[in-house]
RNA sequence: GGGAGUUUAGCUCAGUUGGUUUAGAGCACCUGCCUUACAAGCAGGGGGUCACUGGUUCGACCCCAGUAAUUCCCA
């Protein structure tokens, strides 16, 4: 939690809870309580993960499987009152000694003689039916499987469904006891390995093979596994599951990415009972109390429960002594799904103001990895008690993993160290690495050098205030024709990209959203906006256009502030004296305004002959100190647009833009789409050089102008395609055929 | 064994009911620059048979079928 709030996350700290705090320990309870008396939950008997060295069920995920060598036992059972006996395969023949049935394919005809028939378990001849299920898979083994209810969890369903007697033969720590029969209180695999030796001296075994199979250990111990049968406390899922189904299918709650719907359908329509006891030394303890009658009182308290058995069994005369509570407490996720509602003591005070004003909520967000344990659940709890949904959408992040695509854990110690990232590079720096991996629902794959993006980009926001606060501001100047027009195309540059960023966050696509801003920090703002009102070095700047930057900064902070708490708030006071005392986490976002298209268009025309005089001057040689001259003539009848020409001349450090009509003598010149630009030989031209490029150029358009020729004299095409598309492929072709005459004239003249 | 995803540049990912020049971004890479906010930088550049095979269509990264690789969930 400290790393988070290291880390800028603005919490309700205020509100911090914790899952055994009193009255969310009594929430919990007053919940069990009530949907007991409901008659959902219930008692009853699941197989556990059993550790018989540290004697305590542990759960499916403190399991480690692993594959082991182990051996495949071939075992006869005879046929009760016949000679003859069929083969079963097993890989633990210790645990004949709970047979309590054996079990084929229903349609093996292999075995079918075997209906109504008896087998005897070998060694203590007790006689166990023969039943027929599809569950058994004919390939394996010999197609004949022994059923142990009691030590293995596919027996234990078939030993449910065909009402199979359960014996289980060990004890607690893993030795056999007396309803095994033989070998009583010795370990299981010492018993194993005497079993099967008897079994072979008295004609059972039919043979051994080796076999590779997953075993589970328990990650405490290292000890193998045990599965066994214990009393645990369920809750019924079905009739909760479907209206949490409904809500998610209908979109009153909406996951992003959408493709968790999927899962969540699959899951919820499968859904099993929930079993919500656990064998920990912490947690809400169960409410039940057990009465020396063996009846059971669910109570809230231990006097309630009391109270509550001396009215039901007067007879008994119950004292507090009497009664005993179960010893087992409560899952975790069953104090959590309660949260939303909890937190806000709505379970106890279900009309209090806080969960009125925050219940529901608007966005959740939780690891995918949850989404059936808590996130389902939260959804169940708040239908069940508050009759609505707990929030409208649920963002699931990925999981964070390390270059070679392994979660981060403990264990591997490939976890890297908040609180060192965010000493090198800074708090913020940490935020926009991580949030750049972020693609929803996608994992994040984590790469220091994320973190250094995001510390250069801080330092790159750094080095703009320093140039912007840095400027003398003279009153008196007149404020030049190129900064008005730059001012204007960044205004409309920022609204069109603000409208972007909104879209991004509407669809939860954060990392879209923080790479749109960057980009508009950087390139546009940095790169474009203050190279072009950047007045010459220890000049001063004019207050109309210095004003107008500080108001974009200003702007550009709060669209960054949530992703760059640290920075943008320093920066923000550092703009304007007037933000003192107060703080941009509560000022108001930017609102885009109308667009001006004209200008975005305008300018990326400028861009273009800009780039294009870059690469001339670099391909040339030429120094930007070394200032040119620029000749535009424009074909295709188009009329000039002179809106950026003082930009152009001040970027490309020109002398004179000069439009001309007629062909230049002497001169370089290069296409930018119909236009062609000329600049005044200052050197001998490479002509050879020079006409390969404008060949390879030429190539280009004339493929390119076959492709859309080509497709354009396709008439079923022209005939089904719609007229836009057809009309789009018709401006390709005479653009083309304009830029391969503007080449050809080019070459030409190269060639005279 | 059942179900759900994923596969686009060296890496991480976008790509909206099938048509926006011959597929985009960031990082990485290459080249040239110590230009006076920033070398943690500036400018320019190269790089992809959209996993594979077939089908539907005037037209497929996109729709359909199959194959392969891979991840997750359940058993």
């Amino acid at each position: 939690m400290e790393q988070l709030k290291k880390l800028g996350a603005s919490c309700d700290w205020n509100r911090t809870k914790f899952t055994m705090d009193e009255d969310m320990y009594e929430s919990v309870i007053q919940v069990f309580v009530d949907l007991f008396s409901k008659g959902l939950i219930y008692r009853g008997v699941r197989m556990v993960n059993w550790d018989p060295k540290a004697l305590t069920a542990v759960s499916d995920e403190e399991v480690i499987y692993k594959e082991v060598n182990s051996k495949l036992y071939y075992l006869k059972y005879f046929i009760e009152g016949s000679n003859d006996f069929i083969t079963i395969a097993t890989t633990r023949p210790e645990t004949i000694l709970g047979d309590t049935a054996v079990c084929v394919h229903p349609e093996d005809e292999r075995y079918a003689y075997l209906k109504g028939k008896k087998v005897l378990v070998p060694l203590i001849n007790r006689a166990v039916p023969v039943i027929f299920d599809e569950y058994v898979d004919r390939e394996f083994g010999t197609g004949c499987l022994k059923i142990t209810p009691a030590h293995d969890i596919n027996d234990y369903n078939l030993g449910n469904k065909y009402k199979l007697e359960t014996i289980d033969i060990f004890n607690d720590n893993g030795t056999l006891n007396e309803k095994a029969q033989l070998y009583v209180g010795e370990d299981r695999f010492a018993v194993r390995k005497k079993i099967s030796k008897e079994l072979e001296e008295k004609g059972h075994l039919a043979k051994i093979e080796e076999y590779a199979n997953k075993v589970g250990y328990s990650e405490r111990t290292d000890e193998v596994i045990e599965p066994k049968l214990s009393m645990q406390w369920f809750m019924r899922m079905g009739e909760m599951a479907k209206p949490a189904l409904d809500v998610v299918m209908n979109d009153d709650i909406k996951f992003h990415p959408v493709k968790f719907k999927n899962t969540y359908r699959h899951w919820m329509e499968n859904v099993k009972d929930w079993c919500i006891s656990r064998q920990l030394w912490w947690g809400q303890r169960i409410p039940a109390w057990y009465l020396p009658n063996r009846e059971i009182v669910v109570a809230m308290n231990a006097e309630d429960a009391l109270k509550t058995a001396q009215l039901k069994f007067p007879e008994l005369n119950l004292t507090a002594a009497d009664l005993i509570q179960d010893e087992d407490v409560l899952d975790t996720w069953f104090s959590s799904w309660l949260w939303p509602i909890s937190v806000f003591d709505g379970i106890r005070n279900p009309d209090n103001e806080d969960i009125k004003y925050y219940y529901p909520t608007k966005d959740l967000i939780t690891a995918p990895e949850i989404l059936f344990f808590w996130v389902a659940r939260m959804i169940m709890a708040g239908l069940e008690y508050k009759k609505e949904i707990p929030f409208k959408n649920v963002y699931l992040t990925g999981i964070v993993r390390d270059k070679l695509g392994r979660k981060m854990s403990k264990s591997l110690g490939n976890s890297p160290d908040p609180i060192m990232l965010m000493e090198k590079y800074g708090a913020d720096g940490v935020r926009v690495g991580m949030l750049l991996t972020s693609p929803a629902g996608n994992d994040l794959p984590f790469d220091e050098s994320l973190c250094e993006q995001g510390r250069n980009f801080n330092n790159k926001i750094w080095n703009a205030l320093r140039l912007v606060t840095g400027w003398e501001v003279d009153g008196n100047l007149p404020q030049p024709d190129y900064a008005k027009v730059a001012i204007e195309w960044f205004n409309a540059k920022f609204n069109e990209t603000l409208l972007q960023i909104e879209d991004h966050y509407e669809k939860y696509r954060l990392s879209d959203a923080l790479m749109t801003a960057y980009k508009l920090v950087w390139d546009d703002f940095c790169s474009w906006y203050l190279e072009m009102i950047k007045p010459v070095y220890q000049h001063p700047i004019d207050k109309a256009t210095f004003e107008a930057t500080i108001a974009i900064f200003d702007k550009l902070m709060k669209v960054l502030h949530p992703f760059m708490p640290f920075i943008t708030e320093e920066i923000w006071h550092l703009l304007d004296e007037k933000n003192e005392g107060k703080s941009i986490m509560v000022s108001e976002m930017p609102e885009a305004t109308t667009i001006n298209q004209e200008i975005l268009q305008q300018f990326n025309f400028a861009l273009e002959i800009i780039i294009a005089i870059r690469t001339f001057r670099k391909d040339k040689n030429i120094l930007n100190k070394e200032s040119i001259s620029l000749y535009i003539r424009k074909n295709n009848n188009e009329s000039a647009d002179t809106t950026f020409d003082s930009l152009i001349a001040k970027l490309c450090n020109i002398d004179k833009i000069e439009y001309i009509t007629e062909k230049m003598e002497n001169a370089q010149s290069f296409i930018v789409k119909t236009t062609e630009c000329n600049i005044p030989l200052l050197q001998n031209i490479d002509v050879e050089a020079e006409l390969a490029k404008l060949q390879i150029e030429l190539d280009y358009a004339n493929k390119f102008l076959n492709s859309v020729k080509q497709k354009l004299s396709n008439e079923r095409f022209v005939n089904s395609a719609p007229a836009q598309v057809v009309d789009l492929e018709k401006k390709k072709q005479s653009d083309a055929e304009q830029k391969i005459k503007v080449l050809e004239e080019q070459i030409n003249k190269l060639q005279k």
